[in-house]
DNA sequence: TTTATATTAATGAGCGTTAATTAACAAGAT
DNA sequence: ATCTTGTTAATTAACGCTCATTAATATAAA
């Protein structure tokens, strides 16, 4: 709260009278973290066109997401590993629940077999994990600047998938 | 260290004969918990098998050690997020550099022209995320058991990954 | 005049840590 | 065998600091 307050030129119980308590002011922080990306990501995913072009532009929109907004990166991995049950279900449900279930049908379209919930998932994991590691990556071999770089991150997940998926178009 | 002594039944200044401060004994703890494992990852990968069988051993070890324990899982995230550059550099270099060189060379085995290390990021994504995932997965529309099955995680990397690797041997 | 928003000062709780002391036990000298 | 000594590991009590929060009060705008 004193860093909050100092950040924003008040005094720190100057900062009560915006918000009841320190939780409130995090969800109110999380919220507006969170709230404009969904719909980002299911604009991305809708639309008339081939569903192999959505998918390319999801991917494309979620590592742009990432590598432009680290709070946003960071906020999520925090809730992940320390969100209570209330926290964790708005962020499934409210935030992304709509893009998961788009990002499903779009599967079951590319690939009426696959099992969509664990694709969605493991297609997720492409995207967030070069960012996930990034601060470990300048001690890795063969560490280069564009292993940061939003477009050649889905140029390399679309191409692991596309073979996966092309094939059944 | 409240906790931590009444978890191990003495009291917390008493803490202070097994390690000098707190830094030490989290220090000690995460040791502790990476040490063994980067063994097994490297294990895993290394060997004169066919390259896809020991990719495809180690995709499964990796999935089987984020799912056995969870304590290893939760401190490798909290570090991603908190770790100063020195334990950073301890984690990429001391614990899983040689596991992520073996995996990169065998990359190089099964598709020369690609981004080894790109690569190795996607595929630790693809089997990590899962598990970073599960605690909202419950709230998920089509949760179901086997998305948190070791075997069925590594079966679902593999698919994705075998047409994309498997043509190029 | 009321409402919103700021200030200074203080409160109470929790934290890591240290001080001072004691009990248990092993090793060497008598 | 007993006594001395030193080490290890435990205890109770307390310190000093940081934190979120509240009380009391002032200021400015509607």
């Amino acid at each position: 709260m004193r860093n909050i307050a100092e950040a924003v030129n008040i005094t720190t119980p100057a900062l009560y009278n915006h918000f009841k308590n320190k939780q409130s002011l995090y969800l109110a922080a999380i919220s507006d973290t969170f709230e404009n990306k969904s719909e980002l990501l299911l604009q991305a995913l809708s639309g008339q066109e081939k569903p192999l072009l959505r998918l390319h532009r999801f991917i494309t929109q979620l590592s742009q997401v990432l590598h432009d907004d680290p709070d946003f990166h960071r906020l999520m991995q925090r809730e992940l590993l320390d969100g209570d049950e209330e926290r964790l279900r708005y962020l499934a449900q409210e935030i992304f629940g709509a893009s998961f279930q788009q990002m499903m049908e779009l599967l079951v379209e590319l690939n009426p077999d696959c099992d969509a919930h664990s694709l969605a998932v493991i297609i997720i994991g492409m995207v967030q994990k070069p960012y996930e590691l990034n601060p470990l990556d300048r001690f890795f071999p063969d560490s280069r600047q564009q292993h940061n770089n939003p477009a050649y991150i889905s140029g390399q997940v679309m191409a692991v998938l596309s073979t996966y998926l092309g094939d059944t178009v």
